[in-house]
DNA sequence: GGTTGAACTGAACAGGCGTTCAGATAAACA
DNA sequence: TGTTTATCTGAACGCCTGTTCAGTTCAACC
């Protein structure tokens, strides 16, 4: 038997990274079989390799993606005026975002060291962009002395830290409110670099 | 041919942790076999199980053992007055503590998902005891009016979120010393609080 | 209604996995 | 010097791994 009725390409395919994201994002990369990703979508192992090369490349293409989107989402937000708006702006979208995609943002930070080297300086790279976007605000900032940042790039570092570790705890339909989180993060980014 | 000379448990016991500590670190836990861990050692892959029952209990072990390390350096710090010095304190405390440690605490934080539940609750207890601490620290500061800290719990992780991530880019002998590094941190930590 | 071809199965491949254990080795003790 | 024993080897266990591929199925087209 194969090829179930109404079973095609455009479905699988998703329903395939789909489940590698969870399952990556749950178990980690090296712990999840072909075989599992392939039980979790309901066809067999082989089925996968009609999408992905293999595993590494169905690692590499969710991270991109991942990245790529971010990256997509972040040049689409509405210009602001001034380096306190646009930090404000940027660690609010950063906490919405990440909430919103907390296995795709798992995934993305923890499994760089599972990477093949070319891969890995792709990843890497757009990591880089994203950082770098907050990097400019920051030395922005500090250039028209609204912030208090000795050293843009450890700042930079120790706020996307700070923004990222949301996705450790934070819950649907838990404590606390989406808004009242973003509020609370933005706050503190703010206060950190010396904004009163 | 067996027992080098001068081989023994003292030695090989340790070595085997460190050796674990340092693959699990860079590969991950799932992605390192006992074999491989054998090899860095330099003794067969059956001569492990004279040190750990399993692969399981040598990660639990030594996240146990890091966690207990670093809640007990915690408690041996000298005493100070008040939340601000106390918060300073604890900033530049867990900066160093962590800088000196990055494969232990890459492991720690890093191969939660891996660990059986039995496991998980007792590491998962201790990472609450380190939290509960700065979290007092941060209650008692807002309690006094020093902080502005609308919700403790939320602020906790994401000062140690943001702590921790020194270790993602930190390096010895790297642009910035120890100390500026410490600095640093413990004025964005003081800053994201409300301490001016 | 017959043919095509995309989608999928199921079995197989070589190799690695965690773990066990009988036996070998050499240091320490009598 | 002979015996004991902690330490380690090397082979084996059953199982799982990523990947390949000949063959099967069925929706779509002629």
């Amino acid at each position: 038997m194969a090829r179930k009725t109404g079973s095609h390409s455009e479905i699988t395919g998703p329903r395939i990274r789909a489940a590698a994201e969870r399952l990556f994002a749950r178990h980690g990369y090296a712990a999840v079989s072909m075989r599992r990703i392939a039980a979790e979508v309901g066809v067999q192992a082989g089925a996968l390799y009609l999408y992905t090369p293999d595993k590494q490349s169905l690692l590499a293409d969710l991270m991109r993606g991942h990245l790529e989107e971010l990256l997509s989402a972040l040049s689409a937000l509405p210009p602001v005026e001034g380096p306190v708006a646009r930090l404000d702006q940027f660690a609010r979208f950063h906490i919405g975002y990440h909430i919103d995609r907390p296995e795709a943002v798992f995934v993305a930070y923890m499994e760089l060291r599972n990477l093949e080297p070319g891969n890995f300086a792709v990843i890497e790279a757009l990591r880089r962009r994203y950082e770098d976007a907050l990097e400019a605000i920051l030395h922005a900032g500090g250039q028209a002395g609204l912030f208090s940042v000795p050293d843009s790039k450890l700042a930079t570092l120790a706020l996307i830290a700070m923004l990222t570790g949301v996705t450790n705890w934070y819950r649907e339909g838990g404590r606390l409110e989406r808004a009242e989180v973003e509020a609370a993060y933005a706050a503190m980014v703010l206060r950190a670099v010396g904004v009163a």
